[in-house]
DNA sequence: GTCGTAGAAGCAACCGGTTGCAAAACAAAA
DNA sequence: TTTTGTTTTGCAACCGGTTGCTTCTACGAC
């Protein structure tokens, strides 16, 4: 298309030199069989004219490219957009370029971004599943053909591949144990779709510390609501209405428990007196909530670099390697929404 | 590499249809010189096969991918990443892919990811310059190879390509204005780096306005410093030190204004009674802080999508056309940290 | 019966690299 | 000087598509 200059390729240097392409592509690559003077010659000519390898042309003929499709729920936001971050870091550390999909929690669209990056010929897809998706049958295409999958924070159960995952049964686990040291008798849990897994893991993990404390255990106190700042709302309005209302609140993320907290301001509750509240997840902005928000980290760049490695693990193997599973221990953020000490 | 199942290509279709290959080529593309029985069969086996066309070979031989380059200094925060998402969104709707770099704020980082970029034969560059960035010169292999190049919210003076920018003057110029219909009378301005045109209009702004109502405006009120938290902790203490502190502070980001804000909490002193606060950027943070804050929204996603809408305009003109700047007017998002009425 | 023509399909070159294998160049050994 | 051996280089096919131009077929017109 473009009629003014086109970039110069190896053809273009074989020629000048008057030697073979084959000559050209191997002096660029340092081929030992390749005398010292030709690549002095080649390289020197490929710098004057600025030549620069055609990815594309490498990537067909070598059968994959230096790409990695990463496809996840949106991009914005705290949570995905660091571990986005730390994907490109380890990513471009290891010569791969980044291909970003989102799929807007919608499993369509995940599917037909899936389909978008097997056709640009991705070398390995990075996933974090939509909360819709219903099981696994998207990936077949990606499975049939070989191409190494990771999935990360998202899975789905039943589905046998590489992923890396926090330990939110035990993020859960350890901030309800905490919330009881604090004197917390009641503890409601405002719980996520339960189609995610992390969601179940986290009522789980709140389950069994409430178990394992002889605690109560009311499923009055158990809501399941979506986990925007509206569900945490609906959810904190809701409690205050029971009957036996809790003494303190752990929201399955952050964003329901700043909705949790928006209700608690307004009804002139006070944090951490009247309340106790925790989130999950270390959103930017629990920390300048006021009061501070407690919660539990994710390890989001590690995540991202954990996914990575798993990744380039798969890519140099020849043979598919078994599945591999990285758990990562979470880490709990006490700040004053659930401290009474001081 | 893949020992085992490759996926078919048109040789295969063309094959066992015992067509040649450019009929099937055509076939595809519903060329109308095949005849709709062919078109047909060719189809049904594709969809048998689940065929799924190289979109590297077809970059190849085309000369252009449907891929865009997107250089951000970063992907996490709230702003890039809904630029970001804005970008992929838009650019997913023209059928293109989005190929992300980070620059970290690195000019030579920012400089080797360019190269990445152009070798892989993006159809496009988006960029957000890294604050490092010294000229334009990084940017030369890119008009000498005719990419089209849109450069957004971050830009560089006397570097003559298309673009698209909030009018940070005039939300400076409005904040400022804001500030003094409150009632201040001596406003600081946290200043970012002037080598970004960004802030520089930012605070001519601020000027301009403290002039046009015929305010003070006292130079040391102006400080210049990081925009990061730690920057606005840095200069809210120095402005409180000063023998005449100021009653109103306008800090070019959010981050700046929240630094300060903390800074305000822990001396006691109330805002807005005592003191009035202004940031730029409306980030997400920023509506949770207590007191939530005022700031000067900058229509992220509008940015991306404008940013897209106007390398597409390049990528459709054979000729390249003239270097547009494209302009979004910003909000004032006013919020109790700068309003006394209330 | 021959010619013209439109429609359908095919040949082959090309995009820009890589790579197995053959060939050329040069040096050392016989 | 011929033979053998070692480097160095080149030929040509391939990756999986696209596309200009040619060829083949069939059908109506003269």
């Amino acid at each position: 298309m473009a009629a003014a200059s086109k970039s110069p390729s190896i053809y273009d240097l074989a020629e000048k030199l008057k030697i073979s392409v084959s000559t050209v592509s191997r002096a660029l690559q340092n081929h030992p069989k390749i005398s010292q003077v030709t690549k002095r010659r080649v390289l020197e000519l490929a710098r004057q004219l600025n030549y620069q390898p055609n990815q594309m042309a490498k990537a067909l003929s070598q059968g994959h490219s230096k790409l990695i499709g990463v496809l996840v729920p949106h991009i914005d936001g705290f949570f995905f957009g660091t571990i986005v971050r730390g994907i490109e870091t380890a990513a471009h550390q290891a010569g791969y370029h980044v291909l970003i999909c989102q799929s807007y929690e919608d499993a369509t669209l995940q599917q037909e971004a899936l389909t978008m990056l097997l056709q640009a010929q991705v070398a390995g897809i990075l996933v974090s599943l939509a909360i819709s998706t219903p099981d696994a049958s998207a990936f077949a295409p990606v499975l049939e053909r070989h191409v190494p999958l990771v999935l990360f924070d998202r899975f789905i159960s039943g589905f046998d591949v590489s992923s890396v995952v926090i330990d939110d049964y035990q993020g859960a686990y350890d901030m309800t144990t905490h919330l009881l040291a604090q004197g917390a008798r009641r503890i409601a849990h405002l719980a996520g779709p339960q189609s995610m897994g992390i969601f179940r893991e986290r009522l789980r993990g709140f389950q069994a510390a409430l178990h394992s404390h002889n605690a109560v255990s009311d499923p009055a106190l158990i809501l399941f609501d979506s986990l925007y700042i509206e569900g945490g709302i609906r959810g904190m309005t809701a409690l205050l209405q029971l009957p036996q209302p809790p003494d303190a609140v752990f929201a399955a993320n952050d964003f329901a428990a700043i909705g949790a907290l928006q209700v608690l301001k307004e009804k002139n509750l006070r944090v951490p007196e009247d309340l106790l509240l925790a989130g999950f997840g270390d959103e930017l902005t629990s920390a300048y909530v006021e009061p501070p928000l407690s919660t539990v980290n994710q390890l989001n760049l590690k995540m991202g670099e954990a996914a990575v490695q798993l990744l380039l693990n798969a890519l140099n193997k020849t043979h598919g390697p078994a599945p591999h599973r990285f758990v990562l221990k979470p880490e709990l953020i006490v700040r004053r929404s659930s401290n009474r000490q001081n």
